[in-house]
DNA sequence: TACCAGGTCCTCG
DNA sequence: CGAGGACATGGT
């Protein structure tokens, strides 16, 4: 698995794949560096489930624009209204609804006291919001908390289906999880972070570039 | 024209 | 549990 992930390194390079304001820093792994930039990932992470990342940047853009990427200011937004600025991402009344769940969260828990949490306390409260599920979940607390969580999404599937790691794309997100990282078997936290970050990052480089499933060939049973 | 995109929830067996 | 449908815009 460690050898995969070398692999993708030398091809794709560092990706720093979550942009802060549009821009991407490959090789930084301090980002983000404020509660601001925290804030975005998060809503990030919300706004892109099931859609592809430009439609993202436009809502954002649109958010900036209204100071939106703020707590308070955010509370303040009636959710109809907050639909209307998301549209162009996709599930805008549903991911409005999610944004203003996320943020009564953090408002509540603070971000400040939020860092100082481990990976499996953050986990369990991210899961239990509604709009959150795994990957929304280990995506916040991986690229906003930076804490050790690895991301999996359609992506892994795919590539360790093609790999011959796994055979059953479906497999459940928990037990994929654990098997990627038992067999990248990290030990120091640090590094479990850096390297989690970059593989998640490397893996989507490469799956955009993989046929997507069921085109083509279809699983045979 | 269809299908896909940095998923999740709900309902029904 | 797992399968199947709903949610919605924008790009190819």
């Amino acid at each position: 698995m460690y050898h995969l992930y070398e692999n993708l390194l030398s091809t794709h390079g560092p990706q720093g794949w979550w942009p802060i304001k549009g821009k991407y820093y490959p090789n930084d792994y301090s980002i983000p560096r404020t509660d601001e930039e925290v804030l975005e990932i998060i809503i990030g992470a919300i706004l892109t489930q099931n859609t592809a990342w430009k439609n993202v940047e436009k809502a954002l853009d649109r958010l900036y624009d209204r100071k939106l990427i703020d707590i308070d200011n955010m509370l303040k937004m009636p959710e109809k209204k907050l639909a209307r600025l998301i549209k162009p991402a996709g599930y805008f009344n549903q991911k409005a609804k999610k944004l203003k769940i996320m943020i009564q969260f953090l408002k509540k828990e603070k971000i400040t006291e939020l860092k100082k949490q481990n990976e499996k306390e953050l986990r369990q409260k991210l899961l239990s919001l509604w709009g959150v599920g795994p990957e929304t979940a280990d995506s916040i607390i991986l690229y906003a908390f930076k804490k050790p969580m690895f991301v999996v999404d359609v992506y892994t599937r795919r590539l360790l289906k093609k790999e011959g790691v796994i055979t059953d794309e479906k497999m459940p997100y928990d037990a994929l999880q654990k098997l990627i990282t038992d067999q990248l078997n990290i030990q120091d936290d640090n590094e479990r972070v850096k390297i989690y970050n970059e593989f998640h990052a490397l893996i989507v480089a490469k799956g955009k570039n993989l046929t997507p499933a069921g085109a083509g060939r279809r699983a045979t049973p």
